[in-house]
DNA sequence: ACTATCCATGGAAGCGCTTCCATAAACGTT
DNA sequence: AACGTTTATGGAAGCGCTTCCATGGATAGT
């Protein structure tokens, strides 16, 4: 173990520029009831002693700290990391922390729950795309820690979220119009029990686009599965294989998107001719790849969310507790003939 | 704002334990020191206030604290998240939290730095891809804050990378067995300032590939622009739009080569019977897309980083300060006629 | 000129925890 | 039975900061 040098306190500081620790104190955190003279010759001790204040002793004795916790589910999802981008963006510029806890099964959900309802484990926490249960809700009001949601929701607390239902019903909608009557699903099947509904919701929106046309749903053309573009490919090979395959496809996200696209591809299938594809979410890849999609605002989602926490602690209400993002059907070449397509696709 | 219940605290529990503060302590932490009848007692206490230890006088007492940093760049990078969660879990693992620094510019990055130095904003920070300075690894040792630096390296800190340059070089080995020879490069241009030098590193083993084949490298079919699908993209365009377009290239990342393969697509190229494409990272996609690359393991760069802060902080040494992970060509249909090759290409 | 304010400042009491030290009881030893 | 050990426990002193309160000097009001 490394010797350290002893801390530098506040105390040293007051002792080299001949004030009390207050004074020190009031320099620090910028408050004006200080004469220019003194802050200057603090300011300058600080400087000669390399002074940094302890966020510890800081957080303690104000009795509030400056780390935010994100709850946030599969890291490595591009949807969920756009999100998170925009969380840390804010509460960054905000001078506040991000601790960035990933769950994974319902366990590490509540475990880290649990260290979180401590008041001063964070001052807040800002949930992603993880449904919280009644009780987590009422002990975080309880523990008086701050909560905003996003792309999940709960009575009384602040939350941003798309129409996940809507969406699906424009995508199939889309579909629809161009004359697909067979339309598949590829989505999420919850395996972790930690109760994902977009997925779900995405499909039953679906579901009233073809109730909408009075058209029959084909429930075996629905396939679920882990989330990944690989598991997707997988569903897809099984629709596609069937005597009646779909004539189009409506994946859950962008990423089961790309595999279903690999899929076809594999069966020599033409996109949009014979399938067309149709992703949600709006990743850079649908636009790379020219999938049409549902795009959502997955940064601003974060920016939102952050947003709506950061007014908490403020002591502001949060005026609007249930805020909606809207929606926008890209429409690119898996579903219109590229012909009939400018260029770009963007 | 809403009024607090009074926080309880482990003056509470040990009144209502009839015991020490001491005593609470030693159950808190799991102190062998304590009877089992008194511990019972306390931890009956505990549950009945339901009562909290607070992290920040725990850890302002022990003047250490529990809260790793982690800094990284452009989060929404995948190869980024994949070390990133990597760097989680296993701080998860150990009872670290991590705190996520992202920084898009020379600014953000002496900011977080700037107060990361403050040996209690964090116990210790694991920086990934980003270079430091000799300057800010002074300072951090001077300050006794632990460090652990995943794709970047320091002279006499802890750092796990891959070697780029031999990457690069077996790419383009794989490219020119193949008999290529006009071998185009879209890279990485650092308009940050921050010096990422993967994408540098790995055109240099190009050329070495090229120098040992005694081939002549063509400047002019090196391409460097922002890290991105589009911009790779429009960056292969321009390639594919020369006169003696390259018959290969070799992308600096997937995300880029990603956007190579819809350039090729773009200008009805085939690939790889007229052009061969090489990424790099092995990302999900490129096994997706059939993408031939050069794969390194990310998720495990980030495990290893964090395992070697975490080493440090344990007070044992460092066993082997730079720790090289292994490069593995993945050669799919990219570059290989699909024909010559297994089904799935993965 | 005298009092009522205001301002810059310092002292000291916490914030909630850990840990050193002291104490007393229980144990084992000869 | 007297002693040295060990063990469970409590008291109290910090950890480094904020902030309430008091103080004294300067300023303003009449």
């Amino acid at each position: 173990m490394v010797t350290e040098r002893q801390r530098v306190s506040i105390f040293d500081v007051a002792k080299m520029a001949g004030v009390g620790v207050a004074t020190v104190s009031r320099v620090i955190n910028s408050n004006p009831r200080v004469s220019p003279l003194t802050r200057m010759r603090v300011e300058a001790a600080i400087e000669a002693l390399g002074y940094h204040p302890s966020r510890l002793a800081s957080g303690l004795s104000k009795g509030r700290q400056d780390m935010v916790a994100v709850l946030v589910p599969f890291i490595t999802r591009p949807s969920v990391v756009a999100r998170l981008e925009g969380v840390i963006e804010v509460l960054d510029r905000d001078g506040f922390g991000t601790a960035v806890y990933s769950v994974r099964s319902l366990e590490q959900r509540d475990r880290h729950l649990d260290y979180l309802m401590d008041r001063h484990a964070a001052i807040g926490v800002v949930v992603i795309s993880i449904p919280l249960t009644q009780l987590h809700v009422e002990r975080f009001r309880t523990n008086g820690v701050y909560l905003s949601l996003i792309d999940t929701a709960s009575e009384g607390v602040p939350h941003v979220v798309v129409d996940d239902r809507t969406g699906g019903c424009l995508a199939a909608t889309h579909l629809i119009s161009l004359g697909r009557r067979r339309i598949g699903f590829i989505g999420d099947e919850d395996l972790t029990g930690l109760g994902f509904a977009s997925s779900y919701k995405r499909l039953c929106g679906l579901e009233d686009a073809l109730n909408n046309y009075h058209l029959e749903h084909d429930r075996s053309l629905v396939r679920l599965g882990r989330h990944g573009s690989l598991e997707a490919r997988q569903l897809c090979d099984q629709l596609l294989e069937l005597d009646r395959p779909p004539t189009a496809i409506f994946a859950a996200s962008d990423t089961q998107a790309v595999g279903v696209l690999a899929s076809a591809e594999a069966h020599a299938i033409r996109v949009p001719d014979d399938l067309a594809v149709i992703g949600f979410d709006g990743l850079e890849i649908s636009s790379i790849l020219g999938l049409s999609t549902i795009e959502q605002p997955l940064y601003e989602s974060g920016v939102e969310g952050a947003k709506r926490l950061l007014q908490q602690l403020d002591g502001r209400e949060v005026e609007q507790v249930k805020h909606v993002l809207r929606l926008e059907l890209k429409a690119r070449s898996t579903t219109i003939s590229t012909h009939a397509l400018s260029k770009s696709g963007a």
